[in-house]
DNA sequence: CGAGCAATTGAACGCTGTCAACCCGAGTGG
DNA sequence: CCACTCGGGTTGACAGCGTTCAATTGCTCG
């Protein structure tokens, strides 16, 4: 964990303020103790946070900007496993090393609370260990999709799939404030898109401009893309549409 | 869930005696708790244990037996996203709808809870939602290392490198009976290996047969292959030697 | 304005998926 | 006992998607 802090900014704050995934709406007492132990760190887009293979000290989540989870293997080649946005949790507790290298995808602020620390905490308020567990199961999803997806899906799918995610989740925020946005924004760079997508750039692109030539798109810049037939790209993602529409929660047979 | 039980099985039996993963090693109170819960089932290979996006009523752990976990497209492509193996925990807790559909790889029989009482148990016993955290983050390890796999590793190196994992897989039970095996079984069909692979069978054979060629194994016959040069595999898989030998945890930086 | 990086476009090669034929062992029935 | 069938596995031929290498464009920043 390198020890990057910008100058000046505050050692220690009201993370109740913040309204973290962590503490928000949890009983007072914990809060209290939480936020004895929250280290506001800010780390600059390529800065790494955690190294693979590196004792985790600290946990927390992101309070700003985004991290990108990676692993590398010994040729080099390597994958980036999740990314985590604002409110997600970050580092791994009971687990002295880690197994994937933690970077800032973008400028990031983060929440970090010592680990060691943590677990104890943990230990007496298992509300607190329950919210690690529905992270944690959450993350899982996310990768064995993920998984599906890498190991199916064509470079078009994937990436028709990734704009829709970024669309779902942008739609998720906005919903609260009453815009319906066709624009996506792109948060991070084709490098770690490609990464993310188990591609490369290249094939990012052409997937992209393919997409724009069938009308399913089009580019505003290089980090917002316009969805111009949603429905197009839905078909072109290969995905269920109710992959995209959370709480649309279906059941099979009744066990 | 499906409800073939083999005729004669007794219904309820002691889960302490099986030394199952989730209670072994537990307080003897929590244990009888357990105990009172437990239901024994039995599958056929192939059979589904639960459907995607079914509601899920049961949880558990393996005690003989491989189950699949998989994910399937609307087209029909699916993959596997994770094997089960005897102690694994199955199904998961405070999460109605399945992601995943598991069935039976091989014949296979389960300790089943009701999941709404297992959750209840849960809440009185902290130690169990320990468990199962580390379960599912366990998972997310493997989770995450097989999207690497997926993504950056070619399919001759994806076999070498699931031959390997099933070798440490062995090597580990074998040695508490300090046996020395150079001879690994593939308990599941090459159908299902391709598809945990994110490949076919044809490009598994091939791989196979290529490495047969090179000298680094020789086949037994259809489950069983016999490593020749252990160090050539691991050349191979293009993996660290530390993927395969559990325990040898390295660290980079002193955080 | 030039340097440098990100993104796009083009061309060629190669891995691997697809389709097909073949082999083989197990189970079945005459 | 043998012919037949069936499913799983292997092998071969071939095409296509996507990576790689290379060149070009566009944008930002000093």
């Amino acid at each position: 964990m390198e020890s990057y802090r910008a100058a000046g900014a505050p050692a220690l704050i009201k993370c109740s303020m913040l309204e973290c995934a962590m503490c928000s709406g949890l009983d007072l007492p914990i809060r209290m103790e939480l936020e004895r132990l929250a280290r506001i760190r800010r780390f600059h887009a390529g800065e790494t946070v955690l190294g693979e293979q590196e004792t985790v000290t600290s946990v927390g989540n992101v309070v700003a900007g985004i991290l990108r989870m990676q692993k590398t293997l010994l040729d080099g080649r390597q994958q980036i496993v999740g990314l985590l946005l604002p409110h997600d949790m970050f580092g791994r507790v009971f687990t002295s090393v880690s197994h994937v290298a933690i970077e800032a995808a973008t400028d990031a602020t983060l929440c970090c609370y010592n680990r060691v620390n943590f677990e104890e905490l943990i230990k007496r308020h298992s509300e607190l260990e329950h919210r690690v567990l529905r992270s944690v199961a959450h993350e899982l999803d996310a990768a064995q999709d993920w998984m599906l997806l890498l190991a199916t899906q064509t470079v078009t799918e994937r990436v028709a799939t990734f704009l829709l995610l970024l669309w779902r989740r942008a739609r998720q925020q906005e919903n609260m404030r009453k815009k319906s946005p066709q624009i996506v924004e792109v948060p991070i760079s084709r490098k770690d898109v490609a990464s993310y997508l188990g591609t490369t750039v290249e094939s990012v692109s052409r997937s992209i401009q393919s997409m724009v030539r069938g009308n399913a798109i089009s580019i505003v810049d290089t980090t917002h893309i316009q969805i111009e037939n949603l429905g197009l790209l839905l078909e072109l993602s290969g995905r269920d549409r109710s992959d995209f529409h959370e709480g649309t929660e279906r059941r099979a047979r009744t066990g």
